[in-house]
DNA sequence: TCTATTACCGAACACTCTGTGCTAGATTGC
DNA sequence: GCAATCTAGCACAGAGTGTTCGGTAATAGA
């Protein structure tokens, strides 16, 4: 993307700084982790730092991009579950993940994940939806499906001593949630029957 | 509870601490503010905070127990739906909780309730499903209850102009769920038509 | 009302971390 | 090889934390 064409020691020194931020995220968790101990662990001057990073979420961000193009790339395919990508991407990096969004994780990065499963979702639900007017509002669905996909994915699938599979997670998670997410869709059709006890009609 | 016998002068203080950090958090948000707003908002010393509390987030939990104790009596009443108590709570104070799940809002204070919630809830599914052995882990389902309990209720409902009432909520929330959950809940049974295409062998 | 107890104040202190500024020296691209 | 660019290292001001301590008040209880 814009890898290519930078000095080589500049390379170097972000690459040092990205690692050595990872590390100490496994270490201590995010929100614990200082700019000393990231630069110590990098051996990088202070002011190098500053000179490429206004701080510690900033050089986040920027360790975090690949990610946001992973889950843009996930939003544009069509053909298969959005969600399954997500569960693999976490499935893959479980430790990190753990350390990010568990017991010590960190507010900032998981608001930045919201958003962006928020944006993924929202955009999925919109081809699914065409125009019609959902009897829920959408961001509301939307909603429902991120806090659910990290909820389950983050807090409780990965703390897990022996977590399921993605694939089966992803089947879990539809089951949960695609019910739900089915009613909220569905035009303004005939009697709800509400909630509470009928709940009957799936199809 | 224990506010009764103790020392006139304790009271105050604590009473000033606990307004000043709500005063502030209005303000600024929760993660912003600082030890030291508090004790120059209140008009305490220093040491007479620390006196009092370990830290900034001691004393958040300390003006939190009155919720804890309504969400323990929401949880122990069977009669009527847990959420909806908790929705009436919310909507009761909604610039508290905007302020403290929104935008500037805070993880430490999220984490908080979200542990709250998952009490609330698992013990309520727990009633409900008795002893039968469940298809989906119990511990998924109140996770699934839990996040979209905050996530729907805080970072949707409570971001809106106009937002509904409690009960059009609880409904919202239930028409959203209570599927989910229904599917999960049922032990062992029939083939469950899946969810989203065939999903069929589970296990 | 008196008194022993308890709580508060204020200031100082050591500590950690942040972000900026600057110079000398090392690496790089070309 | 050389100019341009990056890095190291240090010093600095500023903000915040959590602790300590002696003096001063307010309180509870007799």
């Amino acid at each position: 993307m814009e890898a290519e064409k930078l000095d080589r020691r500049v390379r170097r020194t972000r690459g040092l700084l990205r690692s050595a931020l990872l590390a100490a995220i496994l270490e201590k968790g995010y929100e614990r982790v200082t700019v000393q101990d990231i630069i110590d662990r990098a051996d990088v001057g202070r002011s190098t730092f500053y000179a490429h990073f206004r701080d510690k979420e900033d050089l986040l961000h920027y360790g975090l991009e690949e990610l946001r193009t992973a889950f843009d790339a996930a939003a544009k395919d069509p053909g298969r579950s959005p969600t399954l990508k997500v569960f693999e991407h976490f499935y893959a990096s479980r430790e990190v993940w753990r350390a990010m969004v568990g017991r010590r994780g960190s507010e900032t990065f998981i608001r930045y994940l919201h958003r962006l499963l928020t944006d993924l979702l929202r955009s999925h639900l919109q081809t699914r939806v065409g125009q019609e007017e959902t009897r829920v509002p959408l961001e509301a669905l939307v909603e429902f499906a991120a806090s659910t996909l990290i909820g389950l994915g983050n807090r409780w699938w990965l703390e897990q001593d022996k977590p399921l599979s993605p694939r089966e997670m992803d089947k879990l998670y539809h089951r949960l949630t695609e019910p739900g997410i089915r009613a909220g869709l569905r035009p303004k059709a005939a009697a709800p029957a509400a909630a509470a006890s009928p709940a009957s009609p799936t199809d």
